[in-house]
DNA sequence: CTTGACTCTATACCATGGTATAGGGTTTAC
DNA sequence: GTAAACCCTATACCATGGTATAGAGTCAAG
């Protein structure tokens, strides 16, 4: 029933040390331990690490990931804390997902002129912030330069 | 008309040494140089910049954004080769969008969950997990623990 | 014509997220 | 009952992506 540390490894495809670094990190709680001293692992410790590893491919920091971690209303008290940080992540994860989809855009965009042969000579990667609502000074002149 | 710097730093947000640490990655091509060595950017740069600080955000690493910036079409000769780029590139892309999406539906069912005060003990964020095709060993029995 | 804010190169340092190694005990399999 | 394969702690090291500092030159304002 129990999984010994190398066993959970593997099971989630990370390094032993990993585990270990985690636990320091407070990611993981520390587990039980055998009489000699082995870490007794359940089985949906390598769904927590297996969701650590997708976050931070995601961009999220270890720390980010932890915040993710202790969302839980297991407390009603907790309730407000807990529903307004949601709220912040979900805003984040929306602002990725658009940043995300953009750029499927331009990826898109890219193959099928690709596929017409239709050369560029820009980076057409870069219409990615096309939409970006970054208003710029661009009118600002700078002098004195050359 | 062109940028010291200082300038583009400023306008993308980040210090003067990244552009050049950025630079020394082959990230940003050499810009031209001041008869007294100073660097001439135009205003491209900036987004640029702005486009790899967004990268980094949704996970990528310095040398994927190398890739994705190479992704141009200026020469047809080269269109397999960019058209398969891409479409590996447009991949992981949706797998993220994928994976964001899960997220962004579990926390959304938190909110709702902790609006509602209905009190979970485990952690809901891990239900991201939920629709991945790991096909688990789940039958599988360990023995000689404890 | 000098002072302050900028630039240059080179080098050193830092934080994050691990990975490896040493030195030792435990468990499993022959 | 012993060797291989595992576990433990502690510590050192590493890669990535920067950031800071030193020492020297440049430029704009007064």
């Amino acid at each position: 029933m129990h999984m010994k540390i190398g066993e959970v490894a593997d099971a989630a495809g990370v390094n032993v040390q990993t585990l270990r670094y985690y636990e320091r990190r407070g990611l993981l709680k520390e587990p039980p331990r055998t009489p000699s001293g082995y870490r007794k692992y359940e089985a949906d410790a390598v769904d927590r690490i297996r969701f650590i590893r997708q976050a931070q491919d995601l961009g999220f920091t270890l720390n980010e990931i932890d915040e993710l971690l202790e969302l839980r209303v297991d407390d009603p008290g907790r309730c407000p804390t807990v529903e307004a940080r949601a709220d912040e992540k979900l805003a984040e994860v929306r602002r990725k997902i658009g940043e995300l989809e953009r750029m499927e855009t331009v990826l898109s965009g890219l193959i099928a002129s690709c596929r017409s042969r239709s050369p560029t000579n820009d980076c057409p990667i870069l219409e990615v912030l096309e939409d970006s609502e970054h208003t710029q000074m661009e009118g600002e002149h700078i002098d004195g330069m050359d």
